[in-house]
Order: structure tokens, then C-alpha cells, then sequence
DNA sequence: GGAACTTTTGCAATCGTTTGCAATATCATT
DNA sequence: AATGATATTGCAAACGATTGCAAAAGTTCC
């Protein structure tokens, strides 16, 4: 392995001058500095980062955290985080940086001095706000640079990138309105930011349609198709003379209500009609198609590297939220 | 941020003894070493892991490199995937490493300098094999740790961990058999070393049953439910009159066959059964729920950081190939 | 030709550890 | 009390870059 004092010797200079050529500083000169260059290119020199890193206190990295459910584990799992990490990684990699990757199970290191102090990683992106997290509230009162997918409350302490969660599923609830249904149900666990906000939005729809918020309707449902799937048979069975219509959190539970609705012989979307959220994959290709919302993931995963890039250079950096699409398919068609 | 020198002082011997005292090097005084650890804890003192890095030339961080499609740029998105990553991730954690995660294009940076040369990371773990790759092969003639997740080609010159991609497959199809199936199609990309090994599966299980190859019933799929969807449609409705099942490569383009047959008013499973490989999430919760081969991503992850932690502690790692197991579901229930 | 600048360069310190080797302290033995 | 082991410690040199500051070289101007 070559190092700087290789090429420096190689190019008859010193190791300030050849690692100011480097790093193209005007302050040496013109052709000295293209002489180092092509040196360095012929030999395939590169820095070392960890030697960089010890002098300049930079790691030149950003460390993601999945965030977990806590009880359930999954959301590593859910195919949207995916999307959204492979969006984020590219952008990283084009400005620069490395990735680390963590899934933060709950009792975890304490980020600050894992990443931060211990000079890991220059910067934090958090994924799966979830239930609200003290650490995150925590890290804000640090001068940590940190962005968070996830919901805005509209006055943060810190920088906030997500989706329209509200409008969003306003939207889908109108449009199951507008296609008739006047009993609509709601499955997803509101102690969730983002799905609080989604049943903000279906309550906003409700009432802009003039129709009752009946309590009975709303269904606190894990994340996965299987709670989907259990509590529409518990809990909506019963319901159905008059049910006609169910908005669920995402589409996992989309999913497993429709399927539990197929297998007791209701007609989707005839006799009730379903809408989603987030557009997984499947959404388009199960029978009927899935009616859903949705997210923006590639300018959301943008959105998230270029704030926490702007924070890191001591600007300040606002929350922003991302509008959403309907997409209306099959299960929502009556008429 | 307290450094090595504070914590020596504090403790009022040298750095060197206390360096060696955080370690719990045996070679310092027992009652030294107690009080030395008992500062730095009592200072939440971590050693920097830069400085430790730049000493020592080891990074204590893995390099994990997920391998796009070449064209479809899908990948991250398979759900599998990422089930395994985050059995990784928790491996590395426990065993004291950090993750670099890479997605990579295609073109893209030499790993071995990269990663190893640069001393960003100690060892590799290579996703998604896909398409041969001349890198890989090329990585096998450095002396770069690293292992992989594909199909074994029975004498690798790397270490592999994978599923019994052959084995699984044939038991899927010799299940269609058994179900009364007699022209089975085969859905799925065969130039992708996992595919292959499933599509040998596929042949293994007819030739057994005494049917016949036919090629008009294999088709090049992508990965995508779309591709299944489409396939399906252009190519495998003019063979209804006698086709009776289909065996996919994955679940994705099952689902999309799925739907594409049940638009077309084609019975599953009674007309045709259906069998898949992977079970994704929603596999158990679509109508009627796929029959599908399942992977063992818990022991698959395990497998790959040990290996990988062996050959960096110079010991030979062989590679191995993991059961899977049939799910038979109703999609393939006929009689 | 020398003063006063402006460019370019290099010296040497620094980032925070680890570790080979030599030095010192401790202890048992004769 | 001197000798030889053995157990503990610390000195100082890495690891491979970056950077403040001063020195050297090159210009300009009178």
C-alpha cells in the first residue's frame, strides 16, 4: 500500500505540499499540483480515510437507524423502509459518504456517543419514528446534526421529513365517500405518529362528508396483514349488515382485511370497499387491485440526505412533508 | 471528549498501561487494570475507534454489498432481501462490528480497494449474485475475506451460503405433481444462479414423474410481479387448454400470474395450481393463499457473518447450503 | 539594487491509540 | 546481601494523514 509520503517523494515535493495538491488547494501551485495528481493517479493513490479521519474529525459518514416496533419487531421487513434506504444509500454514495446501517433494536447504545463522539459518523437519519421516542427528543437538545422520516407535529425541535400523511388519507377516505360508502371503517394503531396523523385524515374526511365518527369503527391494528387479517374477523364481522367501506393504515392490513372479508363471502368492492396505504408491490397485483396513497420515496429519501447534509454545514434545516398520490384500483370501484 | 491520556492521568498511570488495562491485558496488575476500567466507566470513556483504526489497521466494520439487477434496478425491494439484512445487521452488532451498507450499481468502485485497501471495512458480505459476476471471481484471487449469498455451484472458489434452491424446487413441483399436475410451467430467469438452480429443480421433479420437457412451457421472467403478470398473459394463455400448473420462481411473479389467470376467469387452484418460492408477507394473505418454498433467512444470516469472521481469523470457511421448506397453502389445493 | 509584497513550499505538531522493548519493581533463593 | 527470575510499568515510535506558521522563492516598484 502506497502512502502520501510515497507520492510525495515519487513527485519531489513535501507531504503538506502533496496532500494540498490532493485535495486541489489553490495555495500550491498550478502544475505542481497536476504533476502530484497524475502521480497519485498512476500509482492508484488514495487517501487513507481512517488517517483523514483521526486528523480532520470527520468520518465522511452517516449512520441510518431503523427504528423497531418494539413489540413486534418487524420493520425491517416492511418493503417501504426499503425503497426508501436504497434511495438514501444512493444519494449518500453520489455526495460522498459511506453508510452505516443500524437496526436499533430498543435497548440500544446511546447514539450521541456512539456515532457522534466516537466520530463513527458526522450525521444521523432515523427511520420509524414510531411511538415517540425520547431518545430523538433527546438528541435535539444536542447540537447532533439529525433528520427523521416520519411525522411532523408542526412544531418540532428537530428536522422532520415524511409524507402527507393527513391529506393523504383524506383523500382516500373521500374517495371511498364519493364512491358510496357511508359506514367506513379504520384499522391501524394511532399511537403511531405517522398512522395518527392517516386517522386524523380519515376523520377529517368523515366530517367534511357530514357522517358519524363511530368508535366502533376503529380498529387499533398491528403493522402485518396477519392483525389485519384477525381483527377484521373479530372485530368487523359483526359489524357488516351495515359496514360498507374500511380505510386501513397501510396496505399489509389492506391485505389481510380484504382476505379475511374474501374468505367470509363478502364482495370487494360491491358490497364494501377497501383503500391502503403506501403502495407495496403486491397492492397492484392481488385480486382486486388495492386502492391506495401512495409516498414519495425518492424525493423523500433525497429530502432527508440534503437537510442533514445542509445541517451539517450549520445552516438550519425545516421539516417538510411530501404530498402523497391516490391511486384508485379495483377494490374501491363500485358503480 | 475525555481521551486514552485523560483517563491515564486520572488513574495516575501511563497511557500505555492504560491502554492495556482496557483491554484487560493480563500482563498488567489486576488491581491496576480494576481501577483503570473502573475510571473510564465511572468517565463513560470509550476509546476512539478512529485512533484504535489508524494503530491497529482494522476497522471492525463489515462491508455489506447488495447487488442490483442490472437492468430492472430491483433488489433492495425484494422483501427477502431484506429480511436477511436485518438478521445481519443484529449479528454484526452482537459480535461487536458495525455495518457499512453499499447498494451497488453497476459500474462502481473496485470493492477490494475500496473497502479493504482503505481499511473501511475488514470483510465482505456479497448479496445477490445474480448474473455471474466476473468481480466476485476476481475477489476470490485476492486474499480479501468475504462471503456470499447465492447458489453454490458445488466448486466454488469462494465460500457460498445459500438455500437448496434444487432441492426446494423440485419439492414444490413434485407437489403440483402429486396434486394431479401434468404440464407445468416454469416462470422465472434462469440466467440468475439461484433461478437456475430452481429451474433444475423444476426438471429434476418432472423427469422423475416421467413427464415431458417442454420448452414452450419455460419462460424468461423477471423478477417482478409485473413480469409474471405480463408473461403470463402474452405467453402462457395460449397453452390453457392443457396447462394445469405453474411453478415461479418467486413469489412476486407467482402473484403476478395469479392475478393475471384470474382476470382471464382460470380457476386456481382447480383449473391450475400455482406454487411460488420465497413467502413474502403477503404470500399467506392473497386469494387463495400461495403454496411457496421458504427460506431460512434467520440461520442463512447467521452462517454468512461466521463464516465471514472465520476466514478473518484465517481459518477456511466452506460454504453450505440451507433447507427450505415447503408451504403448501391453496393455491395448489386441488381435490 | 533593495524594500515590500505575493506566491509557493516545507517543518513540525497534532489527531488518539497500540505495542516492542527496555527499565524498574518485586520476590524467592542461596 | 547479592543473584536471578518474574511481574509491572512506561518511553517512544508508529499508524497516515492535515494544517498553522515560518521560511524561501519570485514579483513589482521606486
Amino acid at each position: 500500500m502506497m502512502t502520501l509520503a510515497d507520492i510525495a517523494a515519487l513527485a519531489e515535493v513535501s507531504e503538506s505540499t502533496a496532500s494540498r495538491a490532493l485535495r486541489d488547494n489553490p495555495v500550491v501551485n498550478i502544475e505542481t499540483r497536476l504533476k502530484v495528481q497524475q502521480i497519485a493517479q498512476q500509482y492508484q493513490f488514495n487517501v487513507n480515510p481512517t488517517a483523514r479521519s483521526l486528523r480532520t474529525q470527520k468520518s465522511y459518514t452517516i449512520a441510518v437507524i431503523i427504528l423497531f416496533d418494539a413489540k413486534s419487531q418487524q420493520a425491517i421487513s416492511d418493503p417501504f423502509l426499503l425503497e426508501i434506504l436504497g434511495v438514501i444509500a444512493d444519494e449518500l454514495t453520489h455526495k460522498g459518504y459511506d453508510m452505516l446501517l443500524s437496526t436499533s433494536k430498543t435497548k440500544d447504545k446511546d447514539w450521541k456517543t456512539y456515532y457522534i463522539d466516537a466520530k463513527r459518523a458526522d450525521g444521523l437519519i432515523i427511520i420509524g419514528q414510531g411511538e415517540h421516542d425520547q431518545r430523538i427528543e433527546q438528541l435535539s437538545h444536542s447540537k447532533v446534526p439529525f433528520v427523521v422520516w416520519g411525522a411532523s407535529s408542526g412544531h418540532d425541535s428537530f428536522t422532520v421529513v415524511g409524507s402527507q400523511n393527513r391529506s393523504g388519507a383524506e383523500a382516500a377516505v373521500s374517495h371511498l365517500v364519493a364512491q358510496g360508502c357511508k359506514h367506513i371503517a379504520f384499522l391501524g394503531d394511532y399511537r403511531h405518529n405517522e398512522i395518527e396523523q392517516r386517522y386524523l385524515g380519515y376523520q377529517d374526511a368523515l366530517q367534511k362528508a357530514g357522517l358519524v365518527l363511530d368508535p366502533a369503527y376503529e380498529l387499533i391494528t398491528d403493522f402485518t396483514a396477519q392483525d389485519g387479517y384477525v381483527k377484521t374477523q373479530q372485530q368487523l364481522f359483526p359489524l357488516l349488515p351495515k359496514l360498507d367501506g374500511i380505510f386501513a393504515a397501510s396496505d399489509a392490513i389492506a391485505l389481510g382485511a380484504m382476505k379475511a372479508l374474501q374468505e367470509h363471502g363478502v364482495q370487494v368492492p360491491q358490497q364494501l370497499a377497501i383503500a391502503g396505504f403506501d403502495d407495496i408491490a403486491m397492492s397492484a397485483y392481488c385480486s382486486p387491485a388495492l386502492t391506495t396513497v401512495k409516498q414519495d420515496t425518492i424525493n423523500g429519501g433525497k429530502l432527508l440526505v440534503s437537510k442533514l447534509l445542509q445541517q451539517m454545514d450549520g445552516e438550519q434545516a425545516e421539516s417538510e412533508l411530501l404530498p402523497v398520490r391516490l391511486l384508485t384500483r379495483q377494490s374501491s370501484a363500485r358503480g
